[in-house]
DNA sequence: ATTGTATGTTTGTCATACAAACAAGCAATG
DNA sequence: CATTGCTTGTTTGTATGACAAACATACAAT
């Protein structure tokens, strides 16, 4: 991906190539909205927490200001619902929203993986090829933090390769919100094996610039990934559908804050 | 919609029946990014134009405050983009994005078709059935606003019969943007024909209780809005690529506020 | 023509303030 | 005892003022 973002400038004759100076990462209201839904997604902040700004202030370190416009963010993102006067929840989904979430997931990745077989270049075919086998290896070597990586990368691809920018805007923006339980995914017993088949049938399928193919074998991928999680919802007590949990502290005492 | 809204509370024998309080709409704020959408909606504010909140405050009458938080609300739903230090703009969508979003909202609402097939109450049904007529009607009289607020309605039950919350959101999420250039579907010759035609279709799949063929309904009546589109788009000049037009008075001196 | 400098503008962030909505406790009342 | 009403503390919603940093532009110097 960042390998190809200094070249045709053609400022003179030898290629400057510089990285980019930092640009600071971005506002620090788009940093604090990053650390409050990775908080999210890793339930530091479970389903149906009472978010009150003066707390979050106190957490990530920043005025209520940057908080606020964080949270707004959010807000539309439907990781929060905010009930006017009584602040901001975190979402909690249902097995149903579960379903639906993936269910719509696995028609736009249909999208993505029929545009991909017509649109991407051979090199972004390429690359898909060689992200599968680092993704096979790393399985194989049990890394799930590297694999995780992996599959981020290899989504990037697939994107870029469909020229759907819309179609990837709204699978990440599901994707925060998928992200809620996908821990369980992970968790399901064979999963990983099943679904490096899915990857590699989704690399042939790309390889043989087969829309249909690829299509269905996308749609196929999500399927499985949201199998697995239903299963685990079904048998385990899902995680998610709970009021908050001790909101309400003893007396109306000097509450100690809870870390994020 | 609003019809169910009070029952089954069972507060004694005589349903009490009352409409809510008005909830002061919402908050301010909220109110605020509704001003701002429907004026890019109604190119007011045109694509590519760049908004200081200053102005913003000064010509909606409220404090930065509630501006910036109204912003961060639309940025992320992609209706303006905002560059640090430089302040939002107003997105600029190509065809491709037209084409793209028009893809994606097909699909959706294959789903919410399909879906709804199967999960729609005969009521539901029925009112499909009663909003057709009554667009149909408004239709020869040649009343816009009216048919586009039965349009509304038509969806909304549509959403409702699905069960597929997720779905539903995705979908008012994209019709924000697709707002930005709707009207040329709707100037498009013939399309209000053959629109009634392609609703005709959905609700008799709808009655059939046929998934498969409300799936596919849904998307036709998508694919044919998105056709008109892109013919108006290919015909005359897209009113939608440009950049910020007189964004630079002549000399510094104190600009007239353009009304919103 | 290029480079540097000065100046004004706009955003990003913080701090503070206050009214309105809300929640919970306690008291008064029937 | 259940209900009602009052009181009080908490939290959000909104406004305002302030200031540094980033940016844009005009102007001056080379």
């Amino acid at each position: 991906m960042s390998k190809t973002l200094n070249d045709s400038a053609g400022m003179g004759e030898t290629a400057f190539r510089a990285d980019r100076i930092e640009r600071k990462s971005l506002t620090l209201r788009a940093r604090t909205a990053d650390a409050i839904r990775q908080a999210i997604a890793d339930h530091r902040l479970p389903p149906g927490a009472h978010l009150k700004e003066r707390d979050l202030c106190e957490m990530l370190g920043v005025s209520r200001t940057s908080v606020r416009e964080a949270l707004r963010h959010l807000e539309s993102e439907l990781l929060i619902e905010t009930v006017p006067h009584r602040g901001p929840v975190v979402v909690s989904l249902t097995g149903e929203d579960a379903r639906d979430l993936y269910k719509v997931r696995a028609v736009l990745e249909g999208v993505v993986g029929e545009q991909f077989a017509t649109n991407a270049s051979d090199e972004q075919v390429a690359e898909l090829r060689r992200l599968a086998r680092a993704m096979a290896k790393a399985a194989r070597k049990d890394a799930p933090q590297v694999t995780l990586g992996i599959i981020a990368d290899f989504y990037q691809v697939l994107f870029a390769g469909s020229k759907n920018r819309i179609c990837a805007q709204i699978i990440q923006s599901l994707n925060t919100r998928i992200s809620i339980f996908r821990r369980l995914s992970l968790a399901s017993k064979g999963r990983p094996k099943a679904m490096l088949a899915e990857v590699e049938r989704i690399v042939s399928a790309a390889e043989a610039r087969d829309p249909e193919a690829l299509k269905q074998a996308c749609i196929q991928h999500v399927e499985g990934a949201c199998a697995a999680v239903m299963r685990q919802l079904a048998a385990g007590m899902g995680l998610s559908g709970q009021q908050k949990p001790p909101d309400r502290p003893a007396k109306r005492v000097n509450t100690g804050r809870k870390s994020i």
